[in-house]
DNA sequence: AATCTATTGTCTCAATTTGTGACAATATTA
DNA sequence: TAATATTGTCACAAATTGAGACAATAGATT
């Protein structure tokens, strides 16, 4: 559920420590390695348990200005598109020994006594969509790894974590004709093929490549430029750039 | 914010009632009287102050199930239909004088004491589709009023309750074609009129009969009935019901 | 230098879906 | 019995999408 921002070793209330009770989040980073949607996963040294990167808010910040700086901690990107996708408030998903194993491992905790982080949390889902090759991903106290994985070759996730990339990938597939999302998930200039790898591993299905591109330029979001992308030994094609 | 299940009088933390701090649910239920989509609004006694039904979650119950408690209570309604749509988790909601007004105007406070519901929360929106004719909405211990007000015609709502109706709007609309909306707001048995005039109030324009009639009935989700809707000077229009 | 390969940009035509109007059918009112 | 308002359905035009064809061309191969 969490990891970075962990309040000092014996600080025992939510309050003392400055952040809300009760309330946390997740987020789903998506990013695209030029052929398969990936995104961010937390690994918890001396457990085997993997996490979503997940935080607490605090108690003169917004839950949006939260899951940023989360976000900036872990990539050390600002201005990151960020989509909240849905709230978390199920009883099964409290269970404090799974924190609780974390906490005792990293020494954040001695055997049998109280924290906060202990007790039942909802957390709000949130995805980010950022550019794969520009962000090294840094794993943080309580974490020893922050990786990318493929969104099909994801390790065992703690809690609901598997139920929140689920529900992060459908919005974000709801959300592909309405939303820019190329924008964010692809570098400034990019061929039209990339953008249809985009919409393909997003989507999880191909696409009629005439029908795709008849369709993308009809939107008229796109500008062309004269630079081509060169290297391969066929034709070469057009670079685009979003307008504005 | 709230104005069901409230501890009494004297308990002055949110742990010694049973609810978790911090997070409350406000509910935009949305109603259908034949021609108007509505929404129930709750007004407070001895203040001229509006807001969404909402309330707080228990230890020991999960968020959804803490809104179904609430909107029994209200309706006395089970099985609502019931959507999330987004969480509000801004600084600007937390305005602590608007909730104390509440609380000293119904006895509820002392002024100049502390009462858990005066610190700040983070509130998750729930949207839910209910049938307008079998329901007598009831107030409750803290507001005078619960009352139908048609979408475009709503007092002025505290906090950022305005905001939720509009974001709720907005889902119920992204929404309309992926799920059943009209089954949720419409009696058993309904004219093909009707159920356009549920798309037009929801999408807020006008809609062409004839193509509305082929694509409905394309998604083969309707049954039609022999029995004919009478009453009116001219061809009588035939029953649908939804499938299963 | 000529040819081959893989992919691109564009076009065409068929298939499907949607927009628009027309018209006969009919339950009640006049 | 005729008039009125709305319904169910059809017909045709317009727009969109599906599916394939084909010339253009950057680099690889010879």
């Amino acid at each position: 559920m969490s990891e970075k921002h962990i309040p000092s070793k014996y600080v025992k209330t939510a309050k003392e420590s400055g952040f809300l009770a009760h309330i946390a989040y997740d987020s789903v980073i998506f990013g695209f390695d030029g052929s398969t949607l990936k995104i961010l996963i937390s690994g918890y040294s001396n457990t085997k348990l993997f996490a979503l990167p997940g935080g607490f808010v605090k108690e003169n910040e917004s839950l949006d200005d939260a899951v940023r700086r989360g976000l900036y901690d872990r990539t050390g990107l600002e201005n990151i598109y960020l989509e909240q996708f849905h709230t978390f408030g199920s009883l099964e998903r409290y269970i404090p020994a799974t924190i609780e194993k974390i906490m005792l491992s990293n020494g954040h905790l001695k055997a049998g006594e109280n924290h906060w982080l202990l007790e039942r949390f909802i957390s709000v889902g949130y995805y980010a969509l950022i550019n794969f090759n520009e962000v090294k991903p840094k794993p943080d106290e309580l974490s020893d790894s922050c990786e990318w994985y493929p969104i099909n070759e994801l390790p065992p996730l703690m809690l609901d974590h598997h139920e929140m990339v689920q529900k992060a990938l459908e919005t974000l597939r709801g959300n592909i004709n309405k939303k820019l999302v190329g924008a964010n998930l692809l570098p400034e200039k990019f061929t039209m093929k990339q953008y249809q790898q985009v919409y393909e591993a997003i989507l999880g299905e191909n696409i009629r490549r005439t029908t795709f591109q008849r369709q993308i330029l009809g939107l008229e979001i796109l500008k062309r430029h004269e630079k081509q992308f060169l290297g391969k030994s066929h034709k070469a094609p057009f670079l685009y750039s979003f307008i504005k």
